[in-house]
RNA sequence: GGGCGCAUAGCUCAGUUGGUUUAGAGCGACUGGUUUACACCCAGUAGGUCGGGGGUUCGAUUCCCUCUGCGCCCACCA
């Protein structure tokens, strides 16, 4: 016999067990069978489990079970990230920290510091992995892949050749996003802005006046740029120059006009400065002119500023601002101006834009070396980014991330590749020391590629040493080929003669997995990984990378504040939630209310509900059990349920009949991914049909084989969202020939079994209960004391009168009598509720609470006659009447009729009170 | 500066083509309970003019416009 309470520590994990060392987690090998692949989105390899991973776990093992149950070949890929700016950060921390090293990368080198991150990670991983499980992820870990293993790596060697062999990678000097604390340039993605306020200075600029935030950039400004339309300006042309005292001493300054200029802001004139700033940058280009670094890669400033040669920004820019002052250029101050600055989002500090020669994927080239569908086409990537949304190829759940997808794209530059960081993967290009070609018009060292993993030291056609690029590839490069690097063929990837369509024409996995169904992940990565797999998909292997693309929202606390771990008063760990509540209720938390993009609030409480739940179901298989016991029979011996169709009460008849409807609305649901509604759909027939009105008629009159098969679908249609659970209740409700829940069939609805009359004649049953109990309540009879009640009826009479015993027994009725007769007298003494051709008389021992019933039907009186008289005046609405559906027109009608039998009833009730 | 989302019971939220809903759930509140599973429970009750205003329609929480209040994303106005 099951335990009085369901104790999830003590079966979770033997389940999980039970279900790997089975297999059950591995796609079935009938080739017959349909596909169905979902990849998960990589946590990091030194991450610890949070309430995002819990989230996208719970969703894709729901998709994942629920699809391997109909009966396709599930295959959920499981894997980590290098995560590569992350790992690198925390690893340099962690040696400063504890070998008190200042700075571990200068002392100890790439080889060492690889070294170091590589053990940490080794370590690390299992750590994630043990986590994933603990969630009761049904992903095949056989399977398991890490972005920086060797076949991934082939790959990534591989893509990029492709590309910068069809000229979408390039090297070029180009303004990036600098970071001068980790000493990298991130992507533009990564750059997260802040606002602050801070000082804004007018500078005088010869006849200009220009304004500023950042005077310490300002020594090589030596354009002053004004819109060509601005008529202040008109008498300066594009060209001119001028000789100006400027911070350290007289200069030739140019004009130049330009668009970009926004004449509205300020004195409708800036100086530019282009090699750290984007626009300045930009209009530099249009116009040809020179740019020159002021501040160099440690955020010092250089020769340019002279006096100030060497110091921090901090330090210069006081002494700036004293020395402008002190010569009359600075011609005011305005404080508290709102600016926003730009820092590195991965831990890093503020990012100084800077021109550096790096690597990026050109987004705008127009090219035909598609592949697939796209073959023969000139297009480029961002056409086809563009188009596959577009055109539905790709469909986005929720639809409105469309919108925020397409506006990506418009705005989306060159995709800058390369990091100055060690962990990663490094770039495969390599330089003769010897060798030059002409790139540009300019001469620089010779360079080749190379996809093999192994070093190349010597160049061949001369015998000179090459170098490697030091630099590695953004962590998002190898990710975005994550939905087919996983599926390669590892023997294929070690052959160096291999094409990458050769390869993947040797992969099975491939042939058979790709594309996934849905890709499911939080709407904050939309850009970061979903862009960016679509990208690297279709130009590299000419296929989509997905179907679907399934956004779930961000979880907050109950305040809808974001969870921080700084903040662990706010902060959810899943960790410490799963042993106390288990991982079918965090999961059951995290998935009923919550709708697709839309962020949402979880707090224990709201847990310690589902952790119910899961309790209530437990105890309903106990009582189920007892049930089969009392009547000797054996679960594993009810195989099926025709043998007993003959003989069914009612309860019987409307329960299977709601269990049709319901399993219909669950597959319709799932199929549909409405994840939410199904989960509450399924929670309110298991506790508010199932265990409140089947069960407790079942105790009237049990049918054991009923009550098992019921149960059975129940948990069988539940076993997506609580796997535990479930599967260790199937263990003692299944047929002799089942095997485990997690590899069991899905349910089907039985046309046969539904029975929609019957369903109406329960609910009158339950109605006619339920009135008894309320009045009950109302009088304030105690609980335990039977009653006596009549039902007047006509049209009821045949089914109260077969129900008798069980409305008697639930309502705790001791003497019951049914009238029929259409003048039936209303007994003296009692209190009633009017329903739809019932009425329900409550006898009373005493007197009655007279003031109370009169309160009651005046209110109830007051009700129906508001609510008559606004279906009247639907009625008598002539448009209403022609316009509207038939159907919606009788409805009205009926509703009308009910009401005023009703009224009727309630009006000669309160006049007989009265009299 | 653009774009998007949200505003529904005390709290957290559902509500799929506008009408089977005079708006639902969970938690909380209140009243009463050891009834052949479950106090992680049972029975019952209270509580909302679906943010304000306008429009379309026979009919709007649901569609359109507008206002107010939050939140998010994108965009380097120096």
């Amino acid at each position: 016999m099951l335990d009085k309470a369901y104790d999830p520590s003590k079966t979770e994990d033997r389940i999980y067990k039970m279900w790997e060392e089975s297999g059950a987690f591995k796609p079935s090998e009938d080739e017959s069978k349909e596909a169905f692949t979902v990849s998960m989105p990589l946590p990091n390899a030194t991450g610890q489990l949070h309430l995002g991973h819990a989230v996208m776990l719970s969703l894709q093992d729901i998709f994942t079970r629920y699809q391997r149950m109909q009966g396709k070949a599930a295959l959920w890929i499981p894997g980590t990230d290098h995560a590569a700016i992350a790992t690198e950060n925390v690893v340099i921390k962690k040696i400063q920290e504890e070998e008190r090293i200042k700075d571990p990368r200068e002392e100890l080198g790439r080889e060492e510091v690889l070294k170091r991150i590589i053990s940490f990670v080794d370590k690390s991983q299992d750590t994630i992995r043990n986590q994933i499980r603990k969630m009761g992820s049904s992903c095949d870990w056989s399977r398991e892949a890490y972005t920086m293993d060797e076949p991934r790596s082939r790959l990534v060697r591989e893509v990029f050749c492709n590309m910068y062999n069809d000229g979408l990678i390039y090297r070029g000097h180009r303004i990036v996003n600098w970071d001068p604390k980790l000493k990298t340039n991130v992507s533009d993605e990564e750059v997260n802005w802040k606002e602050q306020k801070v000082p804004f200075y007018t500078l005088q600029y010869g006849p200009f006046q220009i304004g500023t935030v950042r005077p310490e950039t300002k020594f090589g400004d030596k354009c002053v740029v004004v819109h060509p339309d601005d008529k202040r300006y008109k008498d300066f042309k594009h060209g001119d120059t001028f000789e100006c005292e400027w911070i350290n001493g007289p200069i030739t300054a140019t004009v130049i006009k330009d668009e970009a200029i926004d004449p509205e802001f300020g004195t409708g004139c800036m100086t530019i400065t282009p090699w750290h700033t984007q626009v300045d940058f930009d209009i530099a280009e249009r116009h040809g002119l020179d740019k020159e670094q002021v501040i160099d890669f440690d955020g010092k400033l250089l020769s340019i500023a002279q006096e100030f040669e060497g110091m921090s920004i901090v330090e210069a820019r006081p002494k700036i601002l004293a020395k402008l002052e002190k010569k009359g250029l600075l011609v005011k101050t305005e404080e508290n101006y709102e600016n926003k600055i730009a820092t590195n989002s991965r831990g890093g500090g503020m990012i100084e834009p800077q021109i550096r020669e790096q690597w990026f994927v050109d987004v705008n080239k127009k090219l035909d070396t598609w592949k697939g569908k796209w073959a023969g086409k000139s297009l480029s990537l961002k056409d086809v980014m563009f188009d596959v949304v577009r055109n539905d190829e790709v469909h986005i759940i929720p639809e409105r991330f469309k919108k925020t997808y397409f506006h990506w794209i418009e705005n989306l530059r060159d995709w800058c590749i390369s990091r100055q960081i060690w962990w990663g993967h490094r770039i495969p290009v390599y330089y003769c020391s010897k060798c030059t070609e002409t790139v540009d018009g300019k001469e620089v060292p010779m360079s080749f590629r190379n996809v093999s993993p192994e070093g190349t030291d010597i160049h061949e056609a001369c015998g000179s040493p090459v170098h490697q690029d030091p630099d590695t590839l953004d962590t998002w490069f190898s990710s975005a080929l994550w939905t087919w690097s996983t599926l390669i063929d590892h023997d294929a990837t070690k052959d160096l003669s291999l094409s990458l369509e050769k390869m993947l024409e040797k992969s099975p996995d491939f042939q058979r997995f790709h594309p996934n169904q849905v890709l499911e992940t939080g709407y904050d990565i939309i850009f970061f990984w979903v862009a960016r797999m679509i990208l690297m998909t279709t130009y590299n292997i000419g296929d989509l990378p997905f179907d679907t693309v399934y956004l779930h929202g961000m979880v907050r606390t109950r305040d809808g504040k974001k969870m921080s771990k700084s903040d662990p008063s706010t902060c959810i760990d899943p960790l410490e939630i799963i042993p106390k509540y288990g991982a079918d209720a965090l999961r059951m938390s995290m998935i009923v209310g919550q709708s697709p993009g839309n962020d949402f609030g979880l707090y224990e409480e709201k847990i310690a509900g589902y952790r119910n739940f899961i309790n209530k179901l437990w105890n309903a298989s106990r009582f189920v059990l007892m049930q089969c016991e009392a009547a000797s029979l054996e679960p594993a011996e009810i195989s099926n349920l025709k043998s007993q169709i003959s003989n069914l009460s009612l309860a019987d008849r409307a329960v299977l009949s709601a269990l049709q409807q319901l399993i219909d609305d669950v597959s319709k649901g799932l199929d549909e991914y409405r994840l939410s509604e199904v989960g509450e759909r399924l929670y309110s027939f298991t506790w508010d049909y199932f265990c409140d009105w089947y069960l407790e008629l079942s105790k009237g009159e049990a049918n054991p084989e009923v009550l098992v098969h019921v149960l059975r679908s129940i948990v069988t249609l539940l076993h997506p969202y609580c796997p535990f659970v479930t599967e260790e209740l199937w263990a003692s409700i299944k047929s002799k020939d089942a095997g485990m829940l997690i590899s069991s069939d899905w349910v089907t609805s039985n046309a046969k079994l539904k029975d929609q009359s019957a369903q109406d004649e329960l609910q009158t049953v339950i109605d006619v209960i339920s009135a008894v109990r309320t009045l009950r309540s109302e009088q304030g009879i105690e609980p335990g004391k039977n009653v006596t009640v009549t039902l007047i009826t006509q049209s009821h009479g045949e089914l109260l009168e077969a129900q008798n015993e069980q409305i008697k027994r639930m309502a705790k009725v001791e003497s019951l009598t049914i009238d029929t007769h259409p003048d039936a007298a209303k007994p003296e003494n009692a209190v009633a509720v009017f329903m739809k051709d019932i009425e329900v008389h409550l006898s009373l021992d005493g007197l009655i609470d007279k003031d109370k019933e009169l309160e009651k039907l005046t209110k109830e009186k007051q009700k129906l006659e508001g609510f008559i008289k606004g279906v009247n005046a639907k009625l008598g609405n002539e448009k209403f009447v022609a316009n509207a559906k038939e159907k919606v027109v009788e409805l009205e009608r009926q509703k009308l009729a009910t009401s005023e039998e009703k009224l009727q009833k309630v009006e000669e009730r309160l006049k007989s009170l009265t009299q």
